[in-house]
DNA sequence: ATCAAAATACCCCAAAATGGGTATTTTACA
DNA sequence: TGTAAAATACCCATTTTGGGGTATTTTGAT
């Protein structure tokens, strides 16, 4: 039976042409084609599509937005998001959200098919320059560096698990005062005022 | 210029077959080929490769450690990583530290130069169920579910980019005392006893 | 219509964290 | 061989959190 592909584009001469590529092959059927996801969640529902294409660049809702809708009730369904700019945050937080592959437009029209072949073998389709971007994402280094010296980096590691003063104190067996100290010089070359901060600010920025 | 490839596979047969492989083109020329990283800083040093081949199971030093070892000094190197089994955790493991690529085995000789040019463009080379596993493990959802409220995801939230009580109340236009009843129940939920404690575990866990 | 869960809000008290200091000893390096 | 940075440690005062309650209103589902 063909795949049942659904797809999502607001410029018409795309659309028309994903459809147009699709139907060249019979192992395709196109269930749906809309210039917008006002309507994702029952689109859905009605069409049942073995794979969705996504644009990202949408105007009422971005593709994101409706990836999202789309992952509060199904885990499964294969989602290819494609986009014209490979722009760092888009991707990142389409990947986020919980796309299955990812493509820039310039490459559609070669790898799509391959693509949705492969997102429903289980794989993850991404474009080369997108699949830099995500390793480059997973290695960003340490962003700002705050000179921070071992020993504040040993405490400062302690706190994002979460372990109080006095936990730290036994851990590192300094004083619960020294703590306090590297703490206090830690928050500020932070610039920080607390734990909370600090984690959050050392979490993001994969300081730890 | 050919293009010096350094590489390390402690086995003898497939060395030599990636050896003979890169051979056949005149774009590339073997720098050193050998079957252990014991030596990899200097030999590094010594060659000035332009992208090294890293089996990652080999004895003595692993290749996650040699790559390391390659990080603390040059960021840039392209290094590809080279594996038997798409085992998640190794992957995983060395994207974190750096790797500029991923193949296996059984995609090696296929893809071979095709992802060394890839690298040296600025690629990211992926075997398929490698960008899978990548993909997956960014998107991995919530672990354990702790049945949190909808209001109560709002305020871990908002706990974990590090604000205070009273900013959250602020935020929310709630009470400061209903902030900390919320934040009670969160805790008793996630069973933990601090702010900090929450943070490191709702992160670690991509409750957020 | 009823009942449970969720959302909202307050009280008291104790414990922990924060911010402002200061001070001594080690370590490393110019 | 100084000397600056790092590591260690303490004091005081205030603010913020955490743990124990209780209570009212709204919402949702049976």
């Amino acid at each position: 039976m063909a795949v049942k592909v659904l797809i999502y584009e607001d410029n018409d001469a795309l659309r028309n042409g994903l459809e147009d590529l699709l139907s060249l092959s019979d192992e395709f059927e196109v269930a749906g084609a809309y210039p917008n996801c006002v309507q994702v969640a029952s689109d859905i529902a009605k069409l049942d599509p073995d794979v969705v294409l996504m644009d990202i660049d949408m105007p009422e809702i971005t593709g994101i937005e409706a990836l999202k809708i789309i992952r509060n009730t199904n885990r499964e369904l294969p989602v290819i998001m494609l986009t014209v700019f490979d722009d760092n945050k888009n991707v990142l937080d389409a990947i986020c959200a919980g796309a299955s592959g990812y493509l820039l437009k310039k490459n559609a029209s070669d790898k799509l098919v391959s693509s949705i072949k492969e997102v429903l073998s289980g794989g993850a389709p991404l474009s080369p320059a997108i699949a830099k971007m995500v390793i480059s994402s997973m290695h960003s280094g340490p962003g700002g560096d705050y000179h921070f010296t071992e020993k504040e980096k040993e405490i400062l590691k302690l706190l994002c698990k979460g372990m109080s003063y006095k936990m730290i104190a036994a851990e590192t067996k300094l004083s619960f005062e020294t703590i306090r100290s590297y703490i206090k010089n830690i928050y500020s070359k932070l610039q920080v005022h607390s734990a909370t901060e600090a984690i959050s600010k050392a979490m993001n920025e994969r300081l730890v």
